[in-house]
Parts: structure tokens; sequence; C-alpha cells
DNA sequence: AACTCGTGGAT
DNA sequence: TATCCAAGAGT
């Protein structure tokens, strides 16, 4: 007779035994020695962090997590910021939607909820820029409430475990389920965390550690001699190739014309140099003449830049001017200034073509 | 449901 | 070099 499979919910314990070991040491993080002498999580510091991993790596939110930290400690300092504060600690990490969120979402906290935190999944789930996942993943760190916490590590981890071979993301409802029937009521943050940490560090897309892996006895993948055949997904669509053109005009002062994008869509809110109208799907002009002023441009090579849909070729045109001239828009930023301006990555590489020590001429560096 | 939305490191 | 992909959210 067939022995039927018992509730995975057992599953948590050594699970757990893994991760009072193995667990990462991050900055936001409360490890479990730390848990026992009584520290209890920030939700301010689970937040912050949550939404900067967002489709980001640990290496790259880590000195931006002790930045804002440093600058904002509390969320009323950063709902009491100024946008174009918060933009330009952004820079660089990508995905700006995120900072945009991240300040209303301090905001709402402050004005309508007393400036702490709700302590439950719904209310979190109400404020902007955080969803599913971040609503679960600060309800059970923060909170410690038995909420089913779904990313893109705890996927290949229950994907394997089950060896479901239906693709994502169709098969996103049932690999909820399945982290919900595992999830205890006991250290329910841990549990999450350690699924992830088990994600990022054992059970990797690519040759997993399996010998080590605290699951390695239930893993059906693993019984099926292919982990990493696991989780499918859908095919990808090809990134189109997009070409346009970016603007450095510089005065005898050693100031750079800037200007700001509106606040929807790519880049949105962040600082810019000029550029033509290039978007995901349509290209620019990539001559001088569609520059923001008549003047003697100069070919200063092209940048290509890989967004996540889209490749972007930018020419690079530059001219030094005695003066000001009047744009139809912007402003004039000493290079000296720059770093401290909301410049996204692409239009960093653009100013660099343009004027190769732009970065380095920074008043404290 | 399918798109849009950054960046940099690993393989 | 090309591809993947990393603690996803909003529309």
């Amino acid at each position: 007779m067939m022995t039927l499979k018992t509730t995975t919910a057992p599953l948590a314990k050594p699970l757990l035994d893994w991760y009072d070991r193995h667990h990462r040491d991050l900055p936001w993080r409360v490890s479990p020695p730390m848990a026992k002498r009584g520290i209890k999580a920030d939700p301010y510091h689970v937040w912050l962090s949550e939404v900067m991993l967002q489709q980001t790596t640990v290496p790259a939110v880590k000195a931006y997590f002790l930045k804002f930290l440093a600058r904002w400690p509390t969320v009323g300092d950063l709902a009491a910021a100024p946008s174009e504060d918060v933009m330009a600690a952004w820079a660089g990490l990508g995905y700006y939607a995120r900072a945009r969120n991240l300040k209303k979402c301090a905001e709402a906290v402050a004005n309508d909820h007393s400036g702490v935190f709700p302590d439950t999944e719904d209310g979190l789930r109400a404020l902007p820029g955080i969803g599913d996942y971040t609503a679960a993943a600060v309800a059970a760190i923060a909170f410690n409430r038995q909420a089913a916490v779904m990313d893109g590590n705890i996927e290949r981890v229950i994907s394997r475990l089950y060896a479901i071979s239906t693709p994502l993301p169709a098969a996103k409802p049932l690999m909820k389920q399945k982290v919900a029937l595992l999830t205890p009521s006991d250290r329910p943050g841990d549990f999450a965390q350690a699924m992830m940490d088990l994600g990022a560090t054992i059970c990797t897309p690519k040759r997993p550690a399996c010998a080590l892996c605290p699951f390695n006895g239930s893993c059906e993948a693993l019984a099926l001699h292919d982990p990493e055949h696991f989780p499918v997904k859908a095919a990808k669509k090809a990134k189109p190739v997009r070409v346009g053109a970016a603007f450095v005009a510089v005065t005898s002062d050693g100031e750079v014309l800037l200007r700001r994008r509106i606040e929807s869509g790519l880049l949105g809110g962040m600082t810019e140099v000029p550029t033509t109208g290039w978007t995901a799907r349509i290209d620019g002009e990539t001559s001088a003449d569609a520059a923001p002023f008549a003047a003697d441009w100069q070919p200063s090579g092209t940048v290509t830049h890989v967004f996540t849909h889209f490749e972007l070729r930018l020419s690079i045109w530059r001219v030094a001017i005695p003066g000001r001239i009047n744009g139809d828009d912007g402003w004039w930023e000493p290079v000296t200034n720059l770093d401290a301006q909301a410049l996204p990555t692409v239009m960093k590489k653009a100013i660099t073509a343009a004027i190769p020590r732009a970065f380095q001429q920074s008043k404290d560096g």
C-alpha cells in the first residue's frame, strides 16, 4: 500500500536549524543570536531593505541601505525629506518608481498611521510600493506574522522541492499554497529569511549544492536528478535596440546643462542631460540637429546601455561654450556638484563620455 | 495576463 | 559574448 506523504509542515524545523547555523549576517537583519537576546527587528529597517532588495542584489543594496539609514534614521525623517534628495540618494540603484513610492509610503505612515507601520499583511499591502511579497515579508520579519512569503528564491526552492513543471509565472498560485503549508507559526520571519538564504546560497540557479541542503531528503527535483531543470519559465522576448542622442554642454565656468525627466515612465523624476525623444519603442534623433540649442556640437562617441526590455545606443554630443545659453527648460549645474544629482547610470555614462573626469571632480572627492 | 521598469555581477 | 537574474510593483 502506498504511504501518503505527511504534511510538509515538519520541514520548517530542519530549515530553521540550518538557518541558525548558516544564516547570512546582513545590516538590516536581526540574526538568531541577537533575537535570542531579545532584539526586535525595526519595521522601518525591514521595510526599507525589502524595497531596496526588490529585483536587486544584496551586495548592491548594502551601501544604499546604510546611507539611507544614516541620513534618515526614522520613517518620519524620510517622510519629511525633499523628494529631490531621496531621488538623488537612490540614483544608481535602478527601478526609480521604488524611490517615488518609498517617499509616498513614508508620508502615508507618518501622516495616516502616526508614524507607525501597520503590523498586518493587509495593512502593509495597502501602502504605496508594497506588493504581495513585501507585505508578507515585513509582516513576517518585523511583526512575527504567519505570512506566506514568496520571492524569486523561494519560487526556486519550492519548484524544486515539489518538481513543479508548470512554467512561471502561471505556477505562482500553486507555489504560494505550498509555501503557506510550510510556513510555521513559530518564527515565521526566520523561516522566510531561511528560505531566501537557502535559495541564495544552496539552492542556486546553477549548480545547486544539494549535498548541503536540509531538504535533500525530500526534494523531488533532486530525486529526479535534475534540480537545475526547475523552475520552468516562459520564454522571454528579444530586446529591441533603440538609438538616440544626448547633449553635454559645458560653460567656461564649468557648468553643465541638466533637466528633469517627467515623473512617470522610464527614469521618471530623475535628472538627465538633454536627450532626443527615444523610448523603449521609438528611436530618437541621433544628429546634432536635435540639440537643445545651435552650437558647434562635437561627436563624442556612443554609449550603450541595456535596460530590462531594450538596449539603447546613445550618440554623445558635446560643446564648450563661453557662458550659459537659454535652453527651453533645465538648469546649469557645476560639474563639481554632479555627484549630488539624481542622475541614473545611463546619464552618468553619457556625461562621462563627453567629460571623462566629470565624476572625479566632486567637492569632497 | 502581459508589459513596463535599471543595474551590475555571475556564469 | 550572450544570457541570466536579483528579497517585485504598478498598470
